[in-house]
DNA sequence: ATAAACTTTCAATAATTATTGAAAGTTTAG
DNA sequence: CTAAACTTTCAATAATTATTGAAAGTTTAT
């Protein structure tokens, strides 16, 4: 496989992959470019790699910054703008759970403990209701903090304390 | 809240929750509406409780099936299937992890892996690529490693172990 | 073997979500 | 101040994805 043909598979995954999990490809796809571009990119060069529009790039850029993940460079004496992502995995992902738990998990949390908080009226239904919303609250709090514990971990230790841990 | 409003709540959000994820509504839809439901329930209720189509309901049943969260339970004496999903949460989680890494996650390891395979031509950005596409290689593996193992242990190996550990 | 009871399939359609592109907005240079 | 260089916004449009519903398929009872 040649450079350029690993870069399109690259991307084109990446892009797949984050439609699988409710992430807009064109979002996926720039910041998957700037995650192996060697230098900050501009709007005109991203709109020109992945052939999308103007516009499109744009919202798009303002979505990744909004998730923490892309920053503007300003490059002294360029009148345009360039972007580059956060280049550390590690970081990377931690900033997604981040999001992820901020915008879906914590709001959903919050869903179940007022669903599971209702008068246990004593009928079947609701108490199954109740039982099994409780449970699943139980879940998702755990998730969500084993989640951002360990993505807030040094890299050190993820790799080497917990790995170990569950091999 | 009353039952009522409270199970419409739960069944809503997590169908949105779903969709945000990736995960089609009416999929998610009715697995909730099984989650708390206090017996089988026949396509009939499911698409008289959802207001959604017998094609639909019939091919998301399935679907679900596929996934293994949820099963036909033949009932003597009755020509109609009736369907119930895994209670427990635990399991439930362990086949949606196991699930979406089988689909999901291990193909995109495997195109992290030729991807960063390819020949070092000595380029910048060929090392680049190699390099960048090789960090997510390692952090898909130890994530989706972790994450099945974590899924796999005894309900009360994680709330006790881990949860103690990680607090 | 036939019909009733039920489920599945799939082409058509609807709903949702992403993308475009041009007008409006902003910033900087001269 | 004004024009050029650039970015953002957003209504229109396209692309994708979900849903319907009726025909075809299957199973069971008689």
């Amino acid at each position: 496989m040649e450079y350029q043909e690993a870069k399109d598979k690259f991307i084109s995954t990446w892009g797949s992959l984050g439609t699988l999990w409710g992430i807009n490809k064109a979002m996926a796809q720039i910041q998957s470019l700037l995650f192996i571009s060697t230098k900050p990119l501009s709007m005109e060069e991203i709109m020109a790699e992945l052939k999308i529009s103007r516009g499109n790039t744009s919202m798009n850029l303002r979505q990744l910054m909004d998730w923490g993940i892309v920053t503007k460079e300003l490059i002294p004496g360029e009148r345009k703008e360039y972007f580059s992502t956060e280049k550390d995995v590690q970081e990377l992902a931690r900033h997604i759970a981040k999001e992820r738990s901020r915008r879906e998990i914590k709001p959903f949390i919050k869903v179940l403990k007022d669903v599971s908080s209702i008068k246990d009226d004593g009928t079947e239904k609701t108490r199954e209701l109740i039982k099994q919303t409780k449970a699943l609250h139980d879940l998702a709090e755990t998730a969500d903090a084993m989640m951002n514990k360990i993505v807030n971990q040094e890299q050190t230790w993820i790799t080497k304390s917990l790995l170990k841990l569950i091999k």
